[in-house]
DNA sequence: GTTCTAGAAC
DNA sequence: GTTCTAGAAC
């Protein structure tokens, strides 16, 4: 009893900034620890769906909808954080061919022919990449809070609002607290703002929105 | 008793 | 990020 009030409390978020702080050699390079999972799945051909000399698309390997893709530069940017106004070309480059990938992948009337293109405010795995998502979000691999607010609430970046704030104020802010704040918001429909209380309510909710 | 979430993982 | 599972919530 005594001993277990006096325990540090060392609670470390786990982002792509403060994961990689374990020694001064390269983990960069994809030394093992899972936040450089990116780094070594972009250079495995058996899950690039698209490349070229600037960027790579890969399929996300824990897919939250029915198409889910990572579009990742090849030169190695860690995140958000990194990027100056001289990158804003690549950015647009990546957006550009996501959405030509994306729109080829179209083919009934429902909501996984509609997708987004965004970053996380707050990403767990280092190597800037922008998400491809469908907005179905039918996925065994969507299971958490949040899972469902990263990708639903304002924690997911539109990579136009990127853009812009890239080429306005050359760099790209954000302030970590809010973002950590809508991560815990209550679970609310991002087609009819139905509001629930449980995961499994919500996947049984959404399985009825086309 | 079962469902569901949340925190440790060295 | 995921996996696993203890115990909270129902
Ligand atoms: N080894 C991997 N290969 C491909 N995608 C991955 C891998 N590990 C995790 N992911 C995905 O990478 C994304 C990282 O999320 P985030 O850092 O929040 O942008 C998630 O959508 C994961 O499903
Ligand atoms: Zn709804």
């Amino acid at each position: 009893m005594s001993l277990a009030g006096a325990s540090p409390s060392s609670a470390t978020k786990r982002t792509a900034d403060t994961n990689v702080t374990n020694g001064a050699s390269a983990v960069k390079k994809g030394g093992g620890h899972w936040s450089t999972a990116l780094t070594s799945a972009v250079e495995d051909e058996s899950v690039q769906v698209y490349k070229d000399d600037l960027c790579t698309i890969i399929n996300d390997k824990y897919p939250k909808a029915k198409h889910h893709m990572l579009a990742m530069p090849n030169e190695y940017i860690a995140n958000l954080k990194s990027l100056t106004s001289a990158h804003v070309p690549l950015l647009k480059h990546m957006l550009q061919v996501g959405k030509e990938t994306a729109m080829k992948l179209r083919k009934a009337g429902d909501s996984s022919d509609e997708f987004r293109y965004g970053y996380h405010a707050i990403p767990s795995l280092s190597l800037l990449h922008m998400h491809i998502i469908s907005q179905d979000f039918k996925s065994d691999c969507l299971k958490t809070k949040k899972h469902w607010n990263s990708f639903t609430t304002s924690y997911f970046m539109d990579a136009e609002d990127v853009i812009d704030e890239l080429q306005t104020h050359g760099q790209v802010q954000v302030d970590s607290a809010p973002f950590y704040r809508l991560l815990e918001q209550e679970l609310t429909c991002h087609r009819c703002q139905g509001k629930f209380r449980t995961m499994p309510k919500l996947k049984e909710h959404i399985d009825q929105h086309r």
